[in-house]
DNA sequence: CTAGATGCAAACAGTTTGCGTCACT
DNA sequence: AGTGACGCAAACTGTTTGCATCTAG
């Protein structure tokens, strides 16, 4: 069975070089369940590195998101964008370009919720990100 | 068969002020395929009204997602969000207090997508969200 | 020793707010 | 006539950048 990668090796793995700022943004980042805010896991790790600045918070973990060690929530594709299409439906989402196109409803098989996990959780909506890279942007990753 | 509401129509049903400018950016909105941005939407509407300023299409904006003339995109629960979660899974969010809970994988039906509709998308990720109000939201509204 | 990482401050982008004036109802 | 909408400018929040200094490899 295969060992929970290190720290060190995650750097290493990517050449990234092992500073005590990283490793402390990085375990903030571990020990903070949820959903932290970038401004949250600059708080953790402030309380351990009395002096890391807030830019260093924000270069690290885009570079931990570049390389894969961590993902984000959601499309947050930079600024707000706006339905014009009310029809329920979803989306397909190039990561490379940005680009959205919507998905109707029916070109997915119907989703299905175990209610019991719901609670008191009332649905309003559904929304399926389909994220990957176009045809283009495959191509130009190549 | 139901007629389609006017602009009128919609912001009557909501005591909202017919004015020029409200009009305007509703059509741009409209006119606007895919998932324009707020500045998109604001140059249209400059096109037509070269004296209306961004303020009022930010407001108006929110004004009609509020009343729910219009939708956004994904979550965008104002600042990116990192997720510590790797293995696959979706989430449960709450448009009342913004909080979001991890649902496993196994709690959702496998999803299918047709495939000829998917051309050269390479799929890296899917990504469901799950919008609603939770328990002690639906209960804070009603 | 050197490439890359840090910390600071300043710059930026997107968005919101306050307020005096104007217009729909 | 009065409430709410507009336009402007200033404020704010979240994020990025430039640069001098420092440090891991």
């Amino acid at each position: 069975m295969p060992n929970q990668p290190t720290f060190r090796d995650l750097c290493h793995e990517r050449g990234l070089a092992v500073t005590h700022q990283r490793q402390v943004i990085y375990e903030a980042v571990m020990s903070l369940q949820d959903h932290p805010s970038h401004e949250m896991i600059y708080e953790r790790a402030l309380s351990k590195i009395p002096s890391v600045s807030l830019a260093t918070v924000y270069k690290n973990l885009h570079i931990f998101l570049e390389s894969g060690m961590l993902q984000e929530v959601g499309l947050h594709q930079g600024s707000i964008r706006i339905e014009t299409n009310l029809k329920p439906h979803h989306h397909l989402v190039c990561t490379g370009c940005k680009t959205i196109w919507d998905l109707d409803e029916k070109e997915l098989r119907p989703l299905q919720l175990s209610k019991k996990r719901l609670g008191g959780f009332k649905i309003k909506r559904i929304s399926v990100d389909v994220l990957g890279l176009c045809e283009s942007c495959a191509a130009a990753q190549s």
